[in-house]
DNA sequence: CGCCAGTTTGACCAAGATCAACGCAAGTGG
DNA sequence: CCACTTGCGTTGATCTTGGTCAAACTGGCG
């Protein structure tokens, strides 16, 4: 069972490896391999809820998840969102500071944290390889601290398009699993305001919108001159 | 030279390291001590810069750094400060992504990444420490996301207040070592804003401002109240 | 004493939020 | 099969928060 995934969690894992833990490849794999088990949630649905115990991590195999935060009065802040090949769930401390919800129906596969502990002991390559995802996620957080604390609205936006088709891998188009009000959360603006500055994107001919979960990069440098002032 | 400065190095970091790594402290402070060397650094000036190959990782011994990133048009965020005890540094990849500077005057100790990772082999103990001190990293950050995204700025300037006072172990008076400026871009806004926010809760009673550089808080429980609302 | 860097305050402005309406496609039930 | 609802997404009008610009204040320090 946890066999079969294997190849794609390599797949999607494969550029982000640095060069050290490849030697090691099959000593984490196997190791992970052995304490894994596979779940599948729906949309909209919660993988875990800020304050209980933190007793996994977690891998995407499919769909798209967003771990979030919210304040008393319901204001909601999306901390990241994990497509396929992306790890999420490794909290310090005992308890979950933030929630995961699946933002479309998801797969993923569930690690015990007592369980990692022990396959660390044995495999410095997996030991590697989580301390590289962590690194990984802290860079991608601080980055994120610059967009949302000296970022204008049409630069969150261009920002936000850019690194998503870099994710996808370079084409034109791509999907947005999520909707405008999850992009709004994420990029700390209002629905409204992502939805204005789509259309005037669209105006001025940088963007097509075929249909609003499916957004085609027109001018890849008009978008770059945006992000960037 | 390196014996000088562990007493300190316990205090400061003690409350924070978990159970299990205790088991271990003569351990990873032995092994750390051989790789470390101090050094001191001027008011305002730099650490290390954006760009440069991120050879080590730091911790502060005396002082106050601030970790911060610029855009092309000068615009200016400070990802972090970081008091004695607070290591920083542990960028993931070759490049630094930030920049660091002393905010005052600083001593700090300095390790290499290449002797860390030898002595990470050696020394499982320092290896679950640096693992903690990752994770605390990214939960500070993604707590701070919210901030930055969805919270007003009497939220932002409260929520400060009360993290600083925390972080000095709660007297009600403590030293803000960092400039205005400092601030507003550590909180996303502009040194007037944080100005008249001080100056506004000064009027209500709910701090007192005896210098620009020490606060002292009046009401503690009104600070929450705005904290988070 | 006068300068300088940092801080504070005030008057005004604009980016983005809020409030409200409308569009549109996918169900749902009569 | 067609009204009706429901959940998003889009657009417009207006308002508010916090930014901008400008001036005054304060405490060292040569």
């Amino acid at each position: 069972m946890t066999m079969q995934l294997m190849p794609q969690a390599m797949r999607a894992e494969w550029g982000n490896v640095p060069e050290v833990a490849r030697f090691g490849q099959l000593d984490w794999m196997v190791a992970l391999e052995r304490i894994g088990t596979r779940q599948r949630v729906a949309r909209n649905r919660e993988i875990y809820a800020e304050g209980e115990a933190a007793q996994h991590w977690y891998e995407v195999l499919s769909g798209t998840v967003r771990v979030c935060k919210f304040l008393a009065d319901g204001r909601r802040h999306i901390v990241e969102f994990y497509s396929p090949g992306d790890s999420f769930g490794l909290d310090s401390g005992d308890e979950r500071g933030f929630s995961a919800e699946a933002v479309t129906d998801v797969t993923v596969m569930r690690y015990s944290r007592a369980a990692t502990e022990r396959a660390l002991e044995v495999s410095p390559a997996l030991d590697r390889r989580l301390r590289e995802l962590m690194l990984k996620s802290l860079a991608a957080a601080q980055g994120r601290l610059l967009l949302l604390g000296r970022m204008t609205a049409p630069e969150r936006v261009a920002a936000f398009l850019l690194d998503t088709i870099e994710r996808n891998d370079g084409g034109v188009g791509f999907d947005l699993p999520m909707s405008r009000s999850d992009i709004a959360d994420y990029l700390g603006l209002t629905i409204e305001t992502v939805c204005r500055i789509l259309s005037d994107f669209k105006r001025r001919g940088i963007i097509a919108i075929p249909n609003p979960h499916h957004i085609e990069i027109l001018d890849h440098d008009a978008l770059e001159a945006i992000e960037e002032e």
